[in-house]
Formats: structure tokens, C-alpha cells, sequence
DNA sequence: CTGAAAGCGCTTACAG
DNA sequence: CTGAAAGCGCTTACAG
């Protein structure tokens, strides 16, 4: 392994030197830095990255923690950041909560030690609690995607998830749906208060029965929540699912209640992710925007740590969109 | 910021003792230790990893290369990575190639200056033409969920494709399918092989048009392959998808193509993945043991790192199995 | 069982 | 524009 030192040896300069044509900082006479490259060329010379850390005390590298990596939503912001990281020349280091929130713990400390710049937290699930281990962290941290209220301390990059459950509540609402319920994750509250709103809103408040919670967000979580929403209540028009999966699940329990979509039931899902594009009829849905959320909590932690403060404590809410595809029908047509 | 000096000064002792006391591997006296667990508690301590790094050389980081972050293939890889990996105290450094040859040689050039112990990299698409960069890399490099053949240098620890092409083949012939057709991406070769080598072994050979290309891994990439073959040849009576998101396309296809699967139409997939839990009929597929191919593949890589030698240059095939469902059924049906 | 020294490979002021 | 020095915060032999 070739280090700094040799490489001066060989192109009859100081290591200073050396250091000083590859940061480009300081100018170097031509002729100098022509050798000092030929010498770097020849010896296969590459920087030691860790050394360059410890004296500058920067690692070049941001931290990201995700519920899991096997969802299309998650799939989308790892890769999001991943880009925007790579630009700038940062690495990524990527740990999964997977629901544990020991293992959350764990990880958490683990990277605390300096070893990462800057620390992105997505996803609420696992994470909360263990928060308070980041109160004195000496590197910027943001969270995105956070549906529940966040902790003052940390800067937020995130959906209106409200407005969100709002948008697809109105839309119902519009098309004349008065006997709806909700199939939700238990974590999405914003979504389900969203949604609420809209129809207390036209003086039509949602039971409290009206809201089916899933044990999994997964189709078969969808399934189980719409089947028990339709056996509850057979005179439902309408159904929101608070995550895509969960409505592709819906779907299914309306085909085998032998509810036709849309004439028989509208169902409305959140996300607009990738998994529904096979659905038939094509799903209305919520969009929200995802890769720009992931891309803005990048960059704001990029300027955090360039201008190594604390970035400004705000919360950035990007807003979702109704998409009106065909699942969603007027009540009349039943 | 703490420091082991500041820790020392605070117990009376020398850092070196710290750092035994860290290590635990030197005996200290009870008494001293517990004064510096004392001095570490009150200053809030935490050992500076960087620095720790380039004093024993080793960093506990390990990169992982992958196409894409967006398939539950690679979600499930990553995932079981990341849980072998936190087991054993190391950290994950993520790398998505993205179809991107030139950005996969930046990344691996990029990694490639001692901030990884050691490098695993997952999918044969885009780092093939750069692995070359890797050639005398000061760290053990392992590949896995390799198709095409893998560069003498590296240990390989990969699913025996060909094998699970076959029995795709072997069971269609089974039952009794003569004229079929394959619908592959372009990198699944030896899938392909492995399915040609089925029927060839019963006499009869497939023609080279048989097989359809599909320009993306996507439902829709299955769908125009399938619709192509389906009008190349109406006479068809299966299909093998090399991947089961292809295969859910293709269902959609026969659907519009008015055949109904079995009956009309045999559908066969690869990879037994997350995404065909809904589909109707269930899908018959080749499963493969990804998570176990996954942990072989990081067990190979921390016993290289632990050894500081490099891995045993073996090849580990793990052997796909035949999972039946309702796709497919005897020609006799039609 | 504890301490003094050297070293890991860089970068950053500071002189010349 | 180039060189000598100190330092980043640890660990690892090596003495005592």
C-alpha cells in the first residue's frame, strides 16, 4: 500500500506537497505537480480515507435509517438520497429499524461515534422513542416522512399527511359517499384525522367504528381489514386505505364479497406507489411526493453540515395530490 | 467532545488504561476500572471510531453493491445482509449500480481507499466490465447472485440458474407441453440454457424464436413479451417467465388475449418474490433461497476479513426448487 | 497490572 | 510556491 509519504519520496517533495496538488487548495507549480501525479499513477497511489477523516473530522458519509427497504415507498427515498448524496460526493450508510426498536437503539449508538456527518431519520415507526439518544448528537440530524408530531429539536422534511387523508375525503364526499370507513396502519393517524375532517366538515363525523385498523401493511392486512369493514357494515359505499397495499387487499375482499369496483364500491388508496400499477380497475389514489421530500431532507442536511450548525429547526410539509383513476364512482351508481 | 485523555485525566489513570479497560483485553484492576467506567459515564464518552480505524486498520464497515434497491429480490438480500452484518458489529455501506456502469465505477473507485473492510457485491449487470478495478483490491471481495460466469478471482456464493431454468422446463414437460415460449431479460442466460437443456434432453429442441425479450424487468415488460409471443406463435400452450414479475405481465396478457390460465394457457415464473402473492390463478414458480444465499455470502466474507487472507476462490451453487401451484396445468386441457 | 513511546496517514496553519 | 512541525484520537508492543 502505497502511502502519501512514498509517493513524495518518489516525485522528490514533501508529503505537504503531495497533499496539496490533490486538495487543489494551495497552488502548485505545474512541473511539480505533473511529477507528483506521475508518481501517484505509477505507485497505484489512493488516499487513505480513514487518516484524511480523522484530521479533518469529516467522514464524508450520512447515515440513513428506514423501517425497511422491502417497499416501493422506501425503495423510492433510499434511492433518492442515495443520488443526491452521490453527487455531492457522500457515501451512504443504511440501517433498517424493521419494527425493533432495540435493534433501532443499537444502531443509533452505534453510529454516534462520529462516524457519519449527518444522520436522516425517514420513517417515524421505530425511531421515536429512542430520539432523546440524539439530543446531544454533534452532527446535524432531519427526519423525513414523519407522520407523527416530531420532537422539537430536529428539523422535519416531510408530507401533509392531513391533508392527504383530507384530499381523499373530500373526493368521496363529492361524489356523494355518506357510509364510508377507513382501513388504516395503526401509525397513520394524520392520514385518518385528514380524512375525518373532510366529512365532519359537510356534518357527516365518521363513527369511531368506521376506521379498521391493519395488522400488516400488506395485502393480506388490506384484505382482513376490508372484510371485516364489510361484514360490519354491508351499507358501506365507499372504502380509504390509508397505504396502496392495503386497498390492492381491499379490492380483493370486495371481489370475493361480490362488490363490483366502482359501481358497487369506491376504494381510494395513499401513496400512488409502484405495487398498483397491475391493479384493475386502476386505483385512485393519493399521491404524495416522495423523491422531492427525500431529495429537499438531503440537501438540507448537506448545508447543515457545510455550514456545520445546526440547521434551522423548521417543518417543510410538501403537499399530496389527488389522483382520480377508476376505482372511485358516485354513489349514485349503485 | 470527550476524550479518552479527558476520560484518563478524570480516573487518575493513563489513556492506555482506558483503552483496556475498552478492549477488555488486558486485565485491569477491579477497582481502577470501575473508576474509569465512572469517568466515561460522567463525560458522556464515546470512543472515536475513526480514529480507532486507522489505528488498528480495520473500519467494521462492509459495502454492499446491488443493481437496485426496488425489487424484493435485492430487498430481501439487502435485509438479510444488514442482519449477518449488525450480528457481527459491522456497518452497512449501501451502493445501487442502477443500470449505471460509470456510476458503479466511480462508487467502487470511491470505496476503494480502505473505508470498507470488505466488499460483497450482489447482481452481475452493471459492475461486470469494472471488476477489473478491483483486481488488487486491499480487501476480500465476494459476488453473489451471479448469472453469468463470474471473473476466476473472487469467491462466488450464487443459485445454480441454469438448474432452476430446468426444472421450469422439466415440469412443463411433465406435463406434457411441446411448443412454448420463454420471456426473459437479457441477462438471464443461463435460466434460459437451463430450460433449452430440458427439452432438448426429451428431443425437442427449442427454436431460437422462442424466445422474447423483454426491455424491463416490469409487469409491463412481461406484458408486450408475452402479447409478442402470443402473436408470433397462437398455438402456444406455456410460458416460463425468467422472472415472476414478467410472469405477472404475462397473466395479464392471456387474460387480454382471451386464454385462461391453466386451461388455455401454462404460466411459469422465477424467484418465488413477494410480488406474486396476489396474483389469480396462484402462480407456479421456481423458488430460490435468496436469504440463505445472501448470509452464505457475508458468513464467506467476515471469515475472510477475521482471516485477513483471501476467501477460499470458490464457487457455491444453491440449488432453486419447483414450487406448484395453479399456473400451470397439463396441455391434455386444452 | 499500569505507564511512556511510537505510530496509523493524513491536513492545517505557519515559516521560509 | 515548498518544507518542517504539530496534531487528529486511538492502539499496540514494550518496559517497569
Amino acid at each position: 500500500m502505497a502511502t502519501m509519504q512514498d509517493v513524495a519520496e518518489r516525485a522528490g517533495v514533501t508529503k505537504q506537497t503531495v497533499s496539496n496538488v490533490l486538495s487543489g487548495r494551495v497552488r502548485v507549480r505545474p512541473a511539480t505537480a505533473a511529477r507528483v501525479r506521475a508518481a501517484i499513477d505509477e505507485l497505484e497511489y489512493t488516499p487513505n480515507l480513514v487518516a484524511r477523516s480523522l484530521a479533518t473530522g469529516t467522514t464524508m458519509t450520512v447515515g440513513l435509517f428506514v423501517p425497511t427497504v422491502a417497499s416501493s415507498f422506501y425503495s423510492e427515498v433510499i434511492e433518492e438520497v442515495e443520488d443526491v448524496l452521490d453527487r455531492n460526493g457522500y457515501h451512504l450508510m443504511l440501517c433498517t429499524t424493521r419494527l425493533d426498536g432495540e435493534r433501532a437503539r443499537r444502531r443509533l449508538a452505534g453510529l454516534s461515534s462520529r462516524s457519519v456527518d449527518a444522520l436522516l431519520i425517514a420513517g417515524d415507526r421505530d425511531l421515536i422513542d429512542h430520539l432523546p439518544l440524539l439530543a446531544d448528537a454533534r452532527f446535524p440530524v432531519v427526519l423525513c416522512a414523519w407522520e407523527t408530531e416530531a420532537p422539537d429539536r430536529f428539523p422535519v422534511v416531510t408530507i401533509d399527511y392531513e391533508r392527504a387523508g383530507y384530499l381523499a375525503g373530500r373526493h368521496l364526499r363529492e361524489l356523494g359517499h355518506q357510509r364510508v370507513a377507513v382501513l388504516a396502519s395503526p401509525a397513520h393517524t394524520a392520514r385518518v384525522a385528514g380524512f375525518r375532517r373532510a366529512f365532519a366538515a359537510d356534518g357527516l363525523p365518521l363513527p369511531g367504528h368506521a376506521v379498521h385498523l391493519a395488522a400488516e401493511p400488506t395485502p393480506e392486512g388490506g384484505f382482513a381489514a376490508a372484510s371485516a369493514a364489510l361484514a360490519a357494515d354491508p351499507g358501506l359505499t365507499a372504502l380509504f386505505a390509508t397505504h396502496d397495499v392495503l386497498a390492492l387487499g381491499a379490492m380483493e375482499a370486495a371481489k370475493v364479497a361480490g362488490r363490483s369496483i366502482p359501481h358497487d364500491l369506491s376504494v381510494i388508496g395513499h401513496d400512488d406507489n409502484a405495487e398498483i400499477r397491475l391493479a384493475r380497475p386502476a386505483l385512485t389514489t393519493v399521491s404524495i411526493p416522495k423523491r422531492e421530500m427525500a431529495r429537499q431532507a438531503v440537501e438540507l442536511l448537506l448545508r447543515a453540515i457545510t455550514k456545520s450548525g445546526t440547521p434551522a429547526n423548521s417543518v417543510q410539509l410538501l403537499r399530496p395530490e389527488l389522483i382520480v383513476r377508476a376505482s372511485t364512482g358516485p354513489v349514485a351508481g349503485r
